[in-house]
DNA sequence: GATGAATGAGTTTTCATTCAT
DNA sequence: GATGAATGAAAACTCATTCAT
């Protein structure tokens, strides 16, 4: 993840993620906090507006709707995370090493500072959100599937997984965003985030050598 | 889970839970069904009384405030699935096997037509719960969580599982929770409430006779 | 006001009023307290139920409506009060015996455990009352207040008082039915019902053969 | 009471009381007298929005609630008073224009244009306040109280009044609130506020030249 | 006479959003 | 871009009253 900032700073050049020291990217940080402590609809605009120290009249300014703070939040988020992912993946080449980066990124996306509250509206919130902005957001979320269950396919063929690979990613996609209910990266001292990601794969990756032909019980 | 509903019958007499037929009993089944559904902040009591066939007002014939209802959905669920739980649990000896009560009763009062609903909110809607409706349900949530907690560290200690006890609890917890989200147990044919918790203890149980020792990672 | 009780008890069996003892007058005594102490408006059918240990709805099997027994509550005390005056000033002749009287009573009506809270609901909370009952109790009122400013006026004709009779009733209407936010009779020691009474006319009363001519302030 | 509108016009620059002229202070002016015609608990924030113009939900711009509405009402209408109050008794060495500084400033609050509404408010909605409300305008009320039995105490050692200070405040009070309920000082021709201030005083003070020691009754 | 359930018209309050200044 | 005032629609909740049982 040494370069994140790098993908980050890029993207914010490119203009495609809002500045996050604009004033509109301090609102979006700001309210992305609120949404996750609070839920999405039990924020109102009045707590965005004291949290950022003007107005709830003046958040309109910069938003044209509290749905459209929701919606930005979240398709900044993915598509960052989204770049973090690919450029992660880009650099393993082997099965294990893949299936790393691919429970580091989403830890990392889950409990980062810089990430992890937007990352957690986008699971919990998702309902909140208007069938436009989720119409929008759809279509990065099944890029990042499918990152997934092409790792776990290759897995599948290779015996290293014992489930099914639609099922496992399932259970480890509950797993994994639950983390932000109890995991605490910044707590010293504890679990950091490399080791428990690496706790995640023991718990996925048949040990090599051991490997066992998957369940024939298959997904829904 | 054979005399599940004599325990719930049970219950209900004794006046610990409501009476599912009652007036009473049925808004909040419906009540349930609408904060999962919709989550709790959207639902309105309107919604509520449309749902019943009575007037928003003659809601609060019954409970004083929409927490109260939330607050009640969550008390008698717990109840119930604790209630369940331990009586699986003293049907059960081997370290298998109550680890497969716990699983399956976790699947159960997640996913069955009759708790799930009510689980889920439980799960997804804490942060809706009033501070003392939280109190209140905390001290049944520890006693659950407790048997879990048991029977991870005996399977520890026979090294039967490859993570800390409780880091493994935690990634469970959201595993098992997030199946509300897309295991459809009543959508044949499919897998089965008894097929998914056969996997999930194929993720988490080291097979016998490959013990291996826990990690020394440790928990938060 | 040695024969008050029998005053009441003959108005009791001749049915112009209700038996206190009866579930209906019961109800009545408990509105009265909860009408004094909390208002007519904040009092709700609820409260008087629980107080009297019956559900709101059966209140209504005894009275029409709420207001009929604030109705209730205020004629049958004015009822009860006029009736004890009259008998009062009949047994006095001498103008002092009679103002004597006059203070005496509202005292009594007002701060006595039988009618006292009755008596300030029926001062403090008249514009809580219907027109209809407004009417219904004027009649009483006006006969009660023709006593006081027949008084008033001869008093004024010997010169036993320095103020206009209609200001001097106003005046001292006001101070009386204050009394019952601060005056504590069943408080011992303490000032009593009796001693009041006399402060009171020796802040009304011109000391005997110090007559002066009234002002000539008349009244608005 | 010459420069009372100075005193006010101070209190509003210092930002102690409401501007009358800003939406705030109109409001508070409307519902002062709602409060007063029909009481605090008949009075809809429906029926102030009308009385403003503006809707009822935009009453909540400026105000929390109902109660803070009634709360601001007594709070700074007892202010006001008490500044009144200061600067008349400043004014007068004389125990006799003392008292007539106490009774006339009373009467003023109680029934004029500018504060008899919200002074009648203060005396007759006191219990509809919240329990934090009422704290915080007890502490005005005692030193305006503690002004009242200094003057009375003074005039008892010098025996210009014939009963216990105590007794006496009392009843004035009582006397002197009331007069909301018939005084109409701006109706023509009738009572003016100086010629009842006079009559009261009348009523009070024992006439130079007479003084009697004060009975022994003492208070409650 | 009492009960439990419901009504229906009302209440206070919330809150995203608009807009003139 | 910000502010202060307002809107308007809908929210939760209240409560006197009705009525079948």
């Amino acid at each position: 993840m040494e370069s994140s900032n790098d993908i980050k700073r890029q993207l914010i050049r490119d203009g495609v993620i809002t500045d996050p020291d604009s004033p509109k990217g301090v609102l979006l940080n700001k309210a992305a906090h609120l949404f996750r402590t609070q839920g999405y609809e039990r924020t109102t605009v009045r707590d965005i507006g004291r949290e950022v120290g003007i107005l709830p009249g003046s958040i309109f300014h910069h938003f044209r709707s509290k749905d459209e703070i929701l919606r930005t939040v979240m398709r900044e988020n993915i598509i960052v995370s989204l770049a973090r992912l690919r450029m992660a993946l880009n650099q393993e080449e082997s099965l294990e090493g893949r299936l790393r980066a691919l429970v580091r990124c989403e830890l990392f996306a889950t409990n980062s500072e810089e990430t992890g509250e937007a990352w957690t509206v986008l699971v919990q919130e998702w309902r909140s959100l208007s069938p436009e902005g989720q119409q929008e957001i759809l279509v990065l979320r099944e890029e990042y599937e499918n990152y997934w269950l092409d790792a776990l396919e290759t897995a599948r063929q290779q015996g290293r997984i014992a489930l099914d690979p639609f099922i496992l990613r399932r259970l480890l996609a509950g797993a994994l965003n639950w983390t932000s209910h109890w995991f605490r990266p910044d707590r010293k001292p504890g679990l950091t985030l490399d080791e428990l990601t690496e706790e995640v794969l023991r718990l996925v990756l048949v040990p090599c050598g051991e490997q066992q032909p998957v369940s024939e019980t298959t997904a829904v």
